[in-house]
DNA sequence: ACGTAGTGTTACAGAAATGTGACATGCCTG
DNA sequence: CAGGCATGTCACATTTCTGTAACACTACGT
């Protein structure tokens, strides 16, 4: 595992290659996502962002091409690295494809080793040193570019766990997350720990981030907790 | 409540297998059957309706891959989640496990506590949650992604009990229910509490409440209580 | 007005959830 | 290889929740 752990949208029509590539990217330490058409597809990229998606060519309903040139023309989802997968022997496909917006093209079959190969790197030549902005919160300031986070200008010491912790919390602020849901999100979804141990973590947070800011983390008791600026 | 106990089928011809896997799980919560070949399997799974099956590959009869699509294929069970069991080193398995519609695949020896992550893990990703819509009445807001009630913007201070009542009440407004109904509803069929005991959790909920909403909670006399945003 | 059943209110002990510090382990660096 | 993190887990402390019982109050029939 590389970086953190990036999360990975496979769109495909057929549950058993959705499950292997699943399968085989988990291993190589992805979080990933399944949709089985474009619309799935689509609420999927609204609400979890991934960090790249894997696009069959053929596809129920909306082509696989037309739906990488929809995300593509839409600012939001534009910079979403798009790999399509295609039968053999399709070569023209991949004028086309590329063409549509996608960053790269595999054949199948392919073994998975390869598939994780091709996905880093695009992952590598697409994943610019800081496109992603700083998120400040009353006077807590947490700067991806930088990797830093600082408490009204003061620089904050901060463990690796808390710190995608935090990041985690400020981009999803004002809502309840249980353990279960914070272990996949912030270590990622195939690590197998015990909820506690996000207690320990929460508690780590809280001291790093000191009198000043704790009480952002609020406790939701018997559900889990939650970063929110107003008081609980 | 929601949580309520999983029921997981565990398909082994090994005995002493199938009691390490029902322990395991038992501990973590669930509610265990056991079946031998997939005759009795099949018959746990028509009159039991398990959530999730643990297969093992090698069984005597019907091979475990070809009991896995043969449930997969039929309508009424295929919605059941399968996870296989494989003795290690046959990695070719997986991908036809996966192909005959296995949701993951787990490989022998295992942990018990690798087994219960997995296994919550495929049951959180099969299990849909529906969309959850905050509820509001007159400047009251229940909102369960937050997990949180606010009263005219304020947010109320409600333990988990009131929270749960609270959102029986208004998703079931204008309708009196006895306290035994509260007991099933909100705390969960099979709970074996005094019926005054929702008398004092009313009592608390009206508290948290405060003079603003009490009134929302109705009691009825000789019946039970109802959320009503009419005047009694 | 009185009595009685039904409900409101409070206090409290046991249970459950969370907070907290310490420790073992594994990893990386020097 | 020593030593310093980072991390996960445990054991224990603390807080919060829950159900019950006991008593106070209210509504209703007589």
């Amino acid at each position: 595992m590389t970086k953190a752990g990036k999360t990975i949208l496979i769109v495909d029509d057929e549950a058993p290659i959705r499950e292997m590539i699943a399968v085989a990217l988990e291993m190589a330490g992805y979080e990933c996502l399944e949709a089985a058409n474009t619309q799935e597809a689509h609420s999927l990229i609204v609400d979890r962002k991934p960090d790249l998606m894997i696009l069959d060519w053929m596809l129920p309903g909306t082509s696989g091409v037309e739906f990488a040139r929809r995300i593509k023309r839409d600012d939001i989802t534009s910079e979403i690295p798009i790999v399509m997968l295609t039968a053999k022997g399709e070569e023209d496909n991949k004028v086309q494809g590329l063409e549509a917006g996608a960053d790269d093209y595999i054949t199948k079959p392919f073994s998975p080793r390869e598939l994780v190969a091709r996905l880093k790197a695009v992952l590598r030549r697409t994943t610019p040193q800081g496109v992603e902005d700083p998120i400040e919160v009353s006077g807590l300031l947490l700067d991806p570019v930088c990797h830093r986070v600082t408490a009204n200008e003061v620089p904050l010491e901060i463990g690796p766990t808390e710190y995608r912790l935090l990041q985690f919390f400020m981009t999803h602020q004002e809502r309840a997350y249980s353990r279960t849901q914070l272990l996949d999100q912030v270590w990622g979804g195939n690590v197998y720990v015990e909820e506690r141990t996000v207690d320990v973590h929460i508690r780590r947070l809280r001291k790093a981030l000191g009198a000043s800011h704790e009480h952002l983390i609020q406790t939701v008791r018997g559900t889990g907790y939650r970063f929110s600026t107003k008081a609980s």
